[in-house]
DNA sequence: GTGAAAGCGCTAACAT
DNA sequence: ATGTTAGCGCTTTCAC
């Protein structure tokens, strides 16, 4: 498919000999520009097909654009995240832009380092979901590159914004909860300082609408919060303790399905089925909806706001400059993880 | 942070002025080179320090190296493929080099367009998984960048691979349901097109030793194959179509988990357990191991092929020129969606 | 040990 | 409509 001339890969200026014409010739063609004649397309065209030509990003870089997006993402093994990258992709299908990924590892904040890279390498566009990077810094990013931060609540007038409605996500699984008569509902998430920075955190959020529904309920007193490092990892240990509190909580909330499903598993260890604690889960990941788990949550809507993050870089490259700020509703899946407590006569 | 001087972000120029020395002072700190006094090295970091100063990699990749691997990697939502993602990445963690992952649709045969987007920002080296691309343009890739074919079997002498036994594996999958005492053991599995171009994907090697061990259990004539277009979002219904069959199989063998996870559905949707029907996956994946699914599986160590991908590269990129093939052992993990079949008293 | 200068492959402003 | 040319920010001889 590519017919080399002599050293390494062609060049814009081998294509241009070969067709007979200018560099800034060929250089028209590939960006079709303004003030090419059919007859002088047709002829690049060829040679470029003739010999395989693939422009250089990095050249292309120095003068402008990379025809690239970025996205940072923690945690690939969260099941949620690859939505957002189904999204993103999707939206970017028939554009000229290619997107790359960045792996970052959350647990040591390497959110910088992982956007850092991606700034670095001049993308055009960046999406960021870490949650714990500076404010501040974002704006200073968003400076050089447009970006969108994806999965926070705070507002900047630097960078636009896509979130889903946590707060009110969380309060819908707390009213479902007490429709079906618990009281005693405990909340499993992670460290406190991984969800105070103050930047509005999705689980941050979770757990403050779980205090405000106990307290609005008249639980305020019952209201039993279980802080693990690493929640994922964890949980399970985290869940058996809850479990073998003496007043066992007959439901337990987790900031989202990762460790809801560790919950899970520790309930059949130590024995218990749904009819004997409920459980429920955030994020709507496919399993969720396995007869083998049947994990109630609320489902957000993961494609939609990778498509919607993409497209709001897009419009930043087509030249908005004032800044957007999205909102996504979750909504509530029900399944039997969930059931009456059973002083109530479960069913 | 970033402390700007006057338009953009600084350049080599800027620091190079900053510190009173020349462009190629610079240069030479930032690359720790020969030829540095340790004075000059100070007072250029710490202009570099001051104007917060990022080289360009676009720029660097003109000259040379962008101390960046790529990955191209076809479908994130199954979880076996974060776990390469995270040994290749605690791979690097150490070197200057930073992994972009370019996500590729599968079932499009996407894997050119994120190779080539790849090559195309002059990666330094690239990992491949698409099982679906020509061996001849791979080679043809190879010439130009160092290239690791991730999970496919042909060998090749311009490029390096890594894989997993899947013979062996699928024959111990095999082992394990005739030692339970299964005879009708039906195998479901992708498009024969997908699983046939002749260069050794995963699941045309498990196919074919599917269709070994049955001959060699002297049950030729009871060897029954479902090749379904989309493995993973068919299984369900295609396994209902099984499980409704007069000579019902005991045993269902999918050429990986996520279809062996809706295959289990299938069974539950049928009103039937694992003492019907038994069902076996291949990868190992986490969710396996919940006690909802508890799934009989081959483990792969995706982390340790991710891992091994790297460095192969980075030996490549260090100078070696001869190919290697790594091959990596799976195991299997016994679970209790296996147990003898009914007719021989399951338990 | 240090700096001057020549490119790397493109794009874009400017002739023609 | 087409070609000329001046850089973009870096690395890398090669003098000093």
């Amino acid at each position: 498919m590519a017919a080399r001339g002599q050293a390494g890969p062609a060049t814009i200026e081998d294509v241009a000999r070969a067709a007979g014409v200018s560099r800034s010739a060929v250089s028209k063609v590939i960006r079709d520009a303004y003030g090419v004649s059919p007859a002088m397309r047709e002829r690049v065209t060829a040679a470029i097909e003739r010999l395989g030509y693939r422009p250089r990003v990095s050249a292309r870089g120095m003068r402008g654009k990379t025809f690239t997006l970025g996205i940072e993402i923690p945690d690939l093994a969260n099941p949620f995240y690859p939505l957002l990258l189904a999204g993103a992709t999707a939206a970017l299908s028939g554009t000229p832009y290619q997107l790359v990924i960045a792996p970052a590892d959350p647990a040591h904040s390497e959110g910088y380092r992982a956007l850092q890279a991606l700034v670095d390498r001049q993308v055009d566009g960046v999406i960021a979901v870490s949650p714990l990077v500076e404010q501040a810094w974002l704006s200073e990013v968003s400076a050089t590159v447009p970006l969108v931060m994806l999965g926070r609540h705070d507002r900047a007038e630097e960078y636009d914004t896509v979130v889903s409605d946590d707060e009110a996500g969380a309060l819908t699984v707390m009213r479902h909860l007490f429709d079906l008569g618990h009281r005693d509902i405990a909340h499993l998430t992670g460290e406190p300082e991984d969800s105070d920075p103050g930047f509005g955190v999705p689980q941050a959020i979770r757990l403050q609408a779980y205090r405000t529904a106990m307290q609005e309920a008249g639980l305020g007193d019952r209201i039993n919060i279980a802080h693990v490092p690493g929640v994922t990892a964890g949980a399970h240990r985290a869940a058996l303790r809850l479990l073998a509190e003496t007043e066992r909580p007959t439901a337990i909330v987790a900031c989202h399905d990762e460790p809801a499903l560790e919950v899970l598993r520790a309930v059949a260890d130590a024995g218990l089925t749904a009819d004997d604690v409920s459980v429920a889960g955030y994020d709507g990941i496919a399993i969720a909806g396995h007869p083998g788990i049947s994990l109630t949550t609320m489902r957000q809507d993961g494609e939609r706001m990778g498509r919607r993050s993409v497209e709001l870089l897009l419009e930043r490259l087509a030249g908005r400059t004032a800044p957007r700020h999205e909102v996504v509703e979750p909504d509530l899946v029900v399944r039997s993880s969930t059931r009456p407590p059973r002083a109530l006569g479960g069913r």
